[in-house]
DNA sequence: GTATGACGCGAGCAATTACTCGCATACAAT
DNA sequence: ATTGTATGCGAGTAATTGCTCGCGTCATAC
């Protein structure tokens, strides 16, 4: 998969395939030194090691360090984004209750797609950064959400579907983000079952 | 109030009044700064300006930085920890939906309480500093709760006790935490309302 | 083939960092 | 008053930081 990158985070843009490959280390190398180093001790300089270049050359396309990590954050956003939507459109034909399963489970699988950079974003990184984005995102699906409770609202016993989208999402995002990092003593489809009944429960009898 | 210093976290201990009060300096500077200028901008030295004292005089009493700022952030933590037990034990002896309402309007209370820090805490800070206590007091209140679910589990129609627990009380957190942060278009009565409903929906018919 | 500019290098700079240490001062006990 | 010690100071240091700049190299256009 592609991944391009945004033009107004870059000084220039790369015009020969090798300067574009260099994008493409100085990528890579932050995110494999964010992820062992952590984000305190990732220096610009580490990051240049780490791809076998010269610091110089970092800023030939990033203008400074946080632009450099931006970059990163916002490649796994980007993906992560991508896979959720896809997984959630695949079963958006399904009935409710079906419905709500097969999305928690989409949304599980994705977060355990790669545990260490979720950790990384809602552990370590200060949330003025990755903040954004996933406000964004947290933003669209309750959108999203209230629409579809809207649309529905004669099976549920909800009053105001913005107020319930903005609750059932973060409740379950955060539900979900806690149980892959913290790995509690819960098996994974007793939790997912207990999510259900949680969200179905609160949204009222179908009758 | 007094605020006790843990003996760990100090080289030595003060010994004269002076020296008492010279503590104290430093955390309330170490706060201020914290508010003011961020974490990242939270140098010793700054500190040890906005004290209006040397650098120097910090280390007399704290081994490195990270002391001093664990030392504002168990301050706070301790106030919270305080507040939230003696708001909760308050209503202990109220009946079951009495009992989840005024706990939920506690919550809300002592985290309003100080915005800014509670923004610092979750949103700036790196978890792995407030993780520890944060983590912990969590355990402690999903014992408790799982503890009264036991107690009372046949006014309900949960299987679980522990993984009910594990469930309300990261759910209720976060939304109060996030409720309070984000400040979304909802009137606090119907934020309680809508969690009220969640939880006794979840926990099942009290006949 | 040659000229032009994109590309990459890496030594090095200015600023900031956490932290120390020798010395002066304030206090408490005698 | 004198002495022993707890306290506080602040210039100083070694290390690290993000970042620049002059120069050499390489791909591409003509």
């Amino acid at each position: 998969m592609a991944h391009p990158i945004p033009a107004k985070d870059l000084r220039k843009t790369p015009r020969q395939e090798r300067s574009r490959a260099m994008v493409e280390r100085i990528i890579a190398a932050g995110q494999a030194v964010l992820l062992r180093d952590g984000y305190e001790k990732a220096s610009t300089n580490r990051v240049a090691d780490e791809a076998g270049i010269s610091p110089g050359s970092l800023y030939q396309y990033f203008p400074d360090k946080e632009a450099i990590l931006a970059a990163v954050i916002d490649r796994y956003a980007a993906e992560f984004s991508t896979q959720l939507t896809a997984v959630l459109a695949d079963r958006l034909d399904e009935p409710g209750p079906a419905l709500v399963r097969a999305s928690f489970e989409g949304l599980l699988d994705v977060l355990t797609e790669n545990i260490e950079f979720l950790r990384l974003v809602v552990e370590v990184l200060p949330r003025s950064q990755s903040g954004s984005w996933a406000g964004a995102l947290e933003q669209r699906i309750s959108d999203l959400v209230a629409a579809y409770l809207s649309i529905n609202r004669s099976q549920t016993s909800i009053t105001d579907p913005a107020t319930s989208a903005w609750i059932l999402v973060r409740m379950v995002e955060h539900l979900s983000v806690q149980y892959v990092l913290e790995q509690p003593p819960i098996p994974r489809e007793k939790f997912i079952d207990e999510m259900v009944d949680l969200t179905l429960a609160y949204l009222g009898p179908a009758s």
